[in-house]
DNA sequence: AATAAATATTTACGCGCGTTAAATTTATAT
DNA sequence: ATATAAATTTAACGCGCGTAAATATTTATT
């Protein structure tokens, strides 16, 4: 390995002895030449250890090899477990992701779409704030940059949605908590910032219809991305004032659930399956702690895989297809219910 | 607001009837044009919304205003709330900071750092995988890159290394822990991969020895970063084959800790300060789960703010000395006490 | 108002690479 | 061996902006 500085591919071109519009072509994409010609080029790469400038190449590019993944809260496991599968798959297919969290806050979530238009991607997977998002601004940015929205939607905005089925999630949970023993009611933020907050809601309403069962609602106040701490004080409210209609609770999402149960221990009130228990606790979502909760919770997991996969699927047909598809489709994946000790 | 779409900076100078050059000086840094002539592009730029192509800006600046991020673990909320607030500082200070995790691989800490070097960044602030890093390599990026270390330190390597002062951490548990009860083992992995872990065993070891009190070290296997299960079944363990040598623990991580108690949880230990429990549990880091753990733990904090701060502030003297420091200075802020239920 | 200092303009070149068209070489088929 | 297709080379232009030098203009100082 000689150890020459090399400053430009005019020089690398000399010193390979190939000329510079083919090993151009090469770093554009390494079958687009023969193949003893990349192999020339890739012996010379090993022995001058040459990398073109990358704003030099993206600057002329049509389209930049960069792809950016924006998640509404970085410091939520969930979004980083699946912005690590995402970002794999996408280096995996030779692009360059950016990664940016929103951290909740409006204002930052359109600095960061701006950001993104200054680095031209050739696509972008976005999982937008939700209610919390400023609607005209990411629509606009959508029509501008081939986007597919991910985790949670927004009607008729962006080329695609990708996210799990929460009549799934719902319908699961319902089922099996009715099963096993007592209705359960549904705990969550009065003013959930998440659509498929909503979403959640609305399934368990149904299913409470299609099961012939009244609902009970118990909504809580508390703002912002604080998930753990708003389920705690308002566990702690419930239950201190006695306010639960049913023997069994079903979170929203596991955040709640983590500050329930610390609000069940704080207050001396036994969860879990058995009957000695005072009451179960079970919710949505397969939150990376969930499995380490005091019970271990019982929840409906996303299938992170199939979610991300698909995302990326589409994105790059997206981008093949010059940015633009025949039609927006909504994929949803179905959950896995998981039984711990909780419920 | 008018809608015609500008091509570039010399555009964009005769439409607002500014000269390029002091456009362009003035985008490099606002304050280096005369207040009227600043007000007067930003008028234009309202009007025009024009923004600079950024791949042609960093082409030809000396210096690019990228800043790179690097944490081992982004899935580790402990990071990604550092991550966060080292985002906004160099975002207020006029850098675009860019996030990479390296998730637990030396691999893609090697490529990361490839990335980086083609990125031209003004500066770096790197967490290191620590043991599990490739030492030359990390050594060798820190030649050609000016990068500030954070979290865990590698000996020599980097302008400066800014983080948590271990023993500040440990001295402060273990003498809290010995004052109001029982003397603490010392709970911990057998082959930790951060170098953090070394220090905490050995400041563990030397405050018993201060105390004139005999250490217990109690070592369990596990590799990579699922510390939490690690925790849990190191703890199912210890606890069912009657292992542990106190009755108070004390964890070297948070992590560790969230499973420990969701052993404790399984196998019915009660863990809590009062005499009615079975054993105490106390850690380190202020995880931002432990307070919702049941109980909730008994931890040392991190000084994030100060961390992140001077972290950032070092990086900006570094850059402009022009990537060199004088000595290589370590700094360690102490730690906090966080007295929960757990201990 | 005269002078000095600070700032802006004009002009022009260069950065490293994408890209194109024409000329040339190399591989494949007949 | 010859015709044809495919790949490469040569030469040259352009991308959008940084930057430098010389000149002109504005502002501050006396």
């Amino acid at each position: 390995m000689s150890h020459q500085k090399i400053k430009n591919m005019e020089e690398f071109a000399r010193l390979s002895g190939i000329s510079r519009p083919t090993i151009s072509k090469y770093f554009n994409d390494p079958d687009s030449v023969r193949s003893s010609t990349r192999d020339r080029i890739e012996v010379a790469l090993k022995e001058f250890d040459y990398r073109p400038n990358i704003y030099a190449m993206n600057q002329n590019r049509r389209l930049t090899k960069n792809i950016g993944i924006v998640v509404p809260y970085l410091a939520d496991p969930f979004f980083a477990e699946i912005a690590r599968v995402l970002e794999r798959r996408c280096i995996d297919a030779g692009f360059t992701p950016t990664l940016f969290s929103s951290h909740g806050e409006q204002g930052l979530e359109n600095a960061i779409l701006d950001t993104l238009r200054s680095l031209k991607p050739a696509g972008v997977l976005l999982a937008p704030l939700g209610r919390a998002s400023d609607r005209k601004y990411v629509e606009q940015f959508c029509r501008d940059v081939p986007t597919i929205l991910f985790d949670s939607n927004i009607e008729g905005v962006g080329a695609a949605f990708v996210g799990s089925d929460n009549f799934s999630f719902v319908s699961q949970t319902v089922e099996y908590l009715n099963r096993t023993g007592n209705v359960p009611c549904f705990f969550e933020m009065r003013d959930p910032a998440n659509p498929n907050a909503n979403k959640r809601r609305h399934a368990y309403l149904e299913m409470m219809r299609r099961l012939d069962l009244e609902p009970h609602i118990v909504k809580i106040d508390g703002m912002g991305w604080g998930f753990e701490e708003i389920g705690r004080q308002g566990a702690l409210k419930v239950l201190r004032d006695n306010l639960l209609p049913t023997k069994t609770v079903l979170c929203s999402n596991d955040r709640l659930a983590i500050g329930f149960l610390s609000a069940c221990h704080e207050l001396g009130v036994s969860v879990g399956r058995d009957d000695a228990s005072d009451i179960r606790v079970a919710s949505h979502d397969d939150h990376p702690y969930s499995r380490f909760t005091c019970p271990s919770l019982t929840t409906a997991a996303h299938d992170y895989e199939s979610v991300a996969d698909h995302a990326v699927e589409t994105l790059f047909q997206l981008i093949e297809a010059g940015g633009k598809l025949n039609s927006r489709e909504e994929t949803l994946f179905a959950a896995r219910l998981i039984m711990r000790g909780s419920a």
